[in-house]
DNA sequence: ACCTCATGTAAAGGGTGTTTTACATGAGGT
DNA sequence: ACCTCATGTAAAACACCCTTTACATGAGGT
Protein backbone atom coordinates (compact mmCIF):
# COMPACT_ATOMS: atom_id res chain seq x y z
CA UNK A 1 0.00 0.00 0.00
CA UNK A 2 1.40 3.47 -1.00
CA UNK A 3 0.84 6.37 0.21
CA UNK A 4 0.94 10.24 -0.74
CA UNK A 5 1.47 11.56 3.00
CA UNK A 6 4.80 12.88 2.72
CA UNK A 7 3.89 14.96 -0.31
CA UNK A 8 0.34 16.56 1.08
CA UNK A 9 2.39 17.28 4.43
CA UNK A 10 5.01 19.32 2.82
CA UNK A 11 2.56 20.98 0.61
CA UNK A 12 0.65 22.27 3.52
CA UNK A 13 4.05 23.21 5.56
CA UNK A 14 4.14 20.76 8.13
CA UNK A 15 6.59 18.89 10.00
CA UNK A 16 5.66 15.14 10.79
CA UNK A 17 5.98 16.30 14.03
CA UNK A 18 2.98 19.22 13.70
CA UNK A 19 1.16 16.46 11.50
CA UNK A 20 1.00 13.83 14.08
CA UNK A 21 0.11 16.37 16.68
CA UNK A 22 -2.78 17.31 14.41
CA UNK A 23 -3.29 13.40 14.12
CA UNK A 24 -2.96 12.77 17.42
CA UNK A 25 -0.40 10.26 17.09
CA UNK A 26 3.53 9.90 17.94
CA UNK A 27 5.44 11.62 15.12
CA UNK A 28 7.31 7.85 15.00
CA UNK A 29 4.05 6.82 13.31
CA UNK A 30 4.01 9.67 11.20
CA UNK A 31 7.81 8.80 9.89
CA UNK A 32 6.64 5.13 9.29
CA UNK A 33 3.73 5.58 7.64
CA UNK A 34 5.29 8.35 5.33
CA UNK A 35 8.01 5.75 5.24
CA UNK A 36 5.83 2.27 4.18
CA UNK A 37 6.77 0.53 7.08
CA UNK A 38 3.15 0.04 7.81
CA UNK A 39 -0.48 1.14 6.68
CA UNK A 40 -2.04 3.03 9.30
CA UNK A 41 -5.15 1.62 10.92
CA UNK A 42 -8.36 2.43 8.88
CA UNK A 43 -9.64 5.24 11.78
CA UNK A 44 -6.12 6.80 11.19
CA UNK A 45 -6.48 6.56 7.42
CA UNK A 46 -9.89 8.36 7.82
CA UNK A 47 -8.47 11.16 10.17
CA UNK A 48 -5.25 11.40 7.32
CA UNK A 49 -8.25 11.58 4.81
CA UNK A 50 -10.01 14.21 6.03
CA UNK A 51 -7.01 16.51 7.67
CA UNK A 52 -6.39 17.01 3.76
CA UNK A 53 -9.75 17.09 2.28
CA UNK A 54 -8.81 14.02 0.23
CA UNK A 55 -10.97 10.80 -0.30
CA UNK A 56 -9.29 7.87 1.17
CA UNK A 57 -8.36 6.26 -1.98
CA UNK A 58 -6.38 9.65 -3.28
CA UNK A 59 -3.75 9.46 -0.37
CA UNK A 60 -3.44 5.48 -0.39
CA UNK A 61 -3.14 3.32 -3.38
CA UNK A 62 -3.27 -0.45 -2.99
CA UNK A 63 0.24 -2.34 -4.34
CA UNK A 64 -2.31 -4.53 -6.90
CA UNK B 1 -16.93 3.23 12.76
CA UNK B 2 -19.51 2.10 10.97
CA UNK B 3 -20.24 0.09 7.69
CA UNK B 4 -22.51 -1.49 5.08
CA UNK B 5 -20.64 -4.61 4.54
CA UNK B 6 -24.02 -6.90 5.67
CA UNK B 7 -26.21 -4.63 3.00
CA UNK B 8 -24.26 -4.49 0.73
CA UNK B 9 -23.27 -8.41 0.99
CA UNK B 10 -26.91 -8.84 1.26
CA UNK B 11 -28.06 -7.05 -1.89
CA UNK B 12 -25.25 -9.50 -3.43
CA UNK B 13 -26.83 -12.54 -2.36
CA UNK B 14 -23.71 -13.95 -0.44
CA UNK B 15 -23.23 -15.45 2.70
CA UNK B 16 -21.06 -14.61 4.86
CA UNK B 17 -19.08 -17.80 3.85
CA UNK B 18 -19.09 -16.89 0.16
CA UNK B 19 -18.07 -13.19 0.69
CA UNK B 20 -15.13 -14.48 3.21
CA UNK B 21 -14.00 -16.70 0.07
CA UNK B 22 -14.22 -14.13 -2.71
CA UNK B 23 -11.77 -11.37 0.21
CA UNK B 24 -9.38 -14.36 0.88
CA UNK B 25 -9.97 -14.09 4.81
CA UNK B 26 -12.19 -16.63 7.31
CA UNK B 27 -15.91 -16.20 7.67
CA UNK B 28 -15.49 -15.05 11.23
CA UNK B 29 -13.73 -12.00 10.00
CA UNK B 30 -16.44 -11.36 8.02
CA UNK B 31 -19.05 -11.86 10.83
CA UNK B 32 -17.05 -9.88 12.86
CA UNK B 33 -17.04 -6.58 10.87
CA UNK B 34 -20.48 -6.49 9.99
CA UNK B 35 -21.01 -7.10 13.60
CA UNK B 36 -18.52 -3.77 14.55
CA UNK B 37 -16.80 -6.37 16.46
CA UNK B 38 -13.70 -4.60 14.68
CA UNK B 39 -12.37 -2.48 12.14
CA UNK B 40 -10.90 -4.11 8.69
CA UNK B 41 -7.36 -2.96 7.96
CA UNK B 42 -6.88 -0.43 5.24
CA UNK B 43 -5.62 -2.95 2.76
CA UNK B 44 -8.71 -5.39 3.83
CA UNK B 45 -11.17 -2.05 3.75
CA UNK B 46 -9.65 -1.93 0.35
CA UNK B 47 -10.61 -4.77 -1.10
CA UNK B 48 -14.18 -4.94 0.64
CA UNK B 49 -14.96 -1.77 -1.40
CA UNK B 50 -13.59 -3.02 -4.79
CA UNK B 51 -15.15 -6.19 -4.55
CA UNK B 52 -18.77 -3.66 -4.00
CA UNK B 53 -17.41 -1.42 -6.41
CA UNK B 54 -17.57 1.66 -3.24
CA UNK B 55 -15.37 3.99 -2.38
CA UNK B 56 -13.89 3.46 0.99
CA UNK B 57 -16.16 6.08 2.52
CA UNK B 58 -19.61 4.94 0.90
CA UNK B 59 -18.45 1.35 2.84
CA UNK B 60 -17.25 2.59 6.25
CA UNK B 61 -18.08 5.94 8.14
CA UNK B 62 -16.25 7.30 10.63
CA UNK B 63 -18.30 7.40 14.41
CA UNK B 64 -16.95 11.66 14.69
C1' DA C 1 -37.10 -36.43 13.78
C1' DC C 2 -33.46 -35.45 10.76
C1' DC C 3 -30.25 -32.88 7.70
C1' DT C 4 -28.23 -28.86 5.88
C1' DC C 5 -27.16 -24.17 5.72
C1' DA C 6 -26.38 -19.59 7.69
C1' DT C 7 -25.07 -17.24 11.52
C1' DG C 8 -23.03 -16.24 16.27
C1' DT C 9 -19.44 -16.99 19.48
C1' DA C 10 -15.10 -18.53 22.11
C1' DA C 11 -10.11 -19.52 22.98
C1' DA C 12 -5.36 -19.60 21.63
C1' DG C 13 -1.81 -17.91 18.77
C1' DG C 14 0.82 -15.17 15.12
C1' DG C 15 1.38 -10.82 13.03
C1' DT C 16 0.66 -5.83 12.78
C1' DG C 17 -0.11 -0.92 14.51
C1' DT C 18 1.07 2.43 17.93
C1' DT C 19 3.21 4.16 22.05
C1' DT C 20 7.18 5.79 25.03
C1' DT C 21 11.93 6.52 25.69
C1' DA C 22 16.09 7.16 23.72
C1' DC C 23 19.90 8.10 20.63
C1' DA C 24 21.98 9.60 15.99
C1' DT C 25 22.54 12.50 11.91
C1' DG C 26 22.46 16.56 9.00
C1' DA C 27 21.08 21.46 7.85
C1' DG C 28 20.75 26.21 9.11
C1' DG C 29 21.57 30.07 11.92
C1' DT C 30 24.35 32.43 15.71
C1' DA D 1 31.94 25.74 17.88
C1' DC D 2 27.34 25.78 19.34
C1' DC D 3 22.24 25.44 19.29
C1' DT D 4 17.95 24.19 17.41
C1' DC D 5 15.04 21.84 14.38
C1' DA D 6 13.68 18.03 11.33
C1' DT D 7 14.24 13.49 10.36
C1' DG D 8 15.56 8.45 10.90
C1' DT D 9 15.83 4.52 13.78
C1' DA D 10 15.68 1.00 17.73
C1' DA D 11 13.71 -1.72 21.62
C1' DA D 12 10.07 -2.97 24.69
C1' DA D 13 5.37 -3.08 25.70
C1' DC D 14 0.52 -3.21 24.66
C1' DA D 15 -3.69 -3.40 21.91
C1' DC D 16 -5.78 -4.85 17.83
C1' DC D 17 -6.51 -7.75 13.38
C1' DC D 18 -7.02 -12.25 11.65
C1' DT D 19 -6.43 -17.20 11.73
C1' DT D 20 -7.81 -22.11 12.96
C1' DT D 21 -10.60 -25.17 15.50
C1' DA D 22 -14.61 -25.89 17.67
C1' DC D 23 -19.30 -25.73 19.37
C1' DA D 24 -24.18 -23.69 19.55
C1' DT D 25 -28.52 -21.91 17.65
C1' DG D 26 -32.37 -21.33 14.51
C1' DA D 27 -34.73 -21.76 9.89
C1' DG D 28 -36.13 -24.52 6.02
C1' DG D 29 -36.77 -28.68 3.65
C1' DT D 30 -37.28 -33.89 3.67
Amino acid sequence: MKNNIQELRQIAGWSQAELAKRLNVSRQTVNALERGRYDPSLPLAFAIAQLFERQIEQVFQPDT
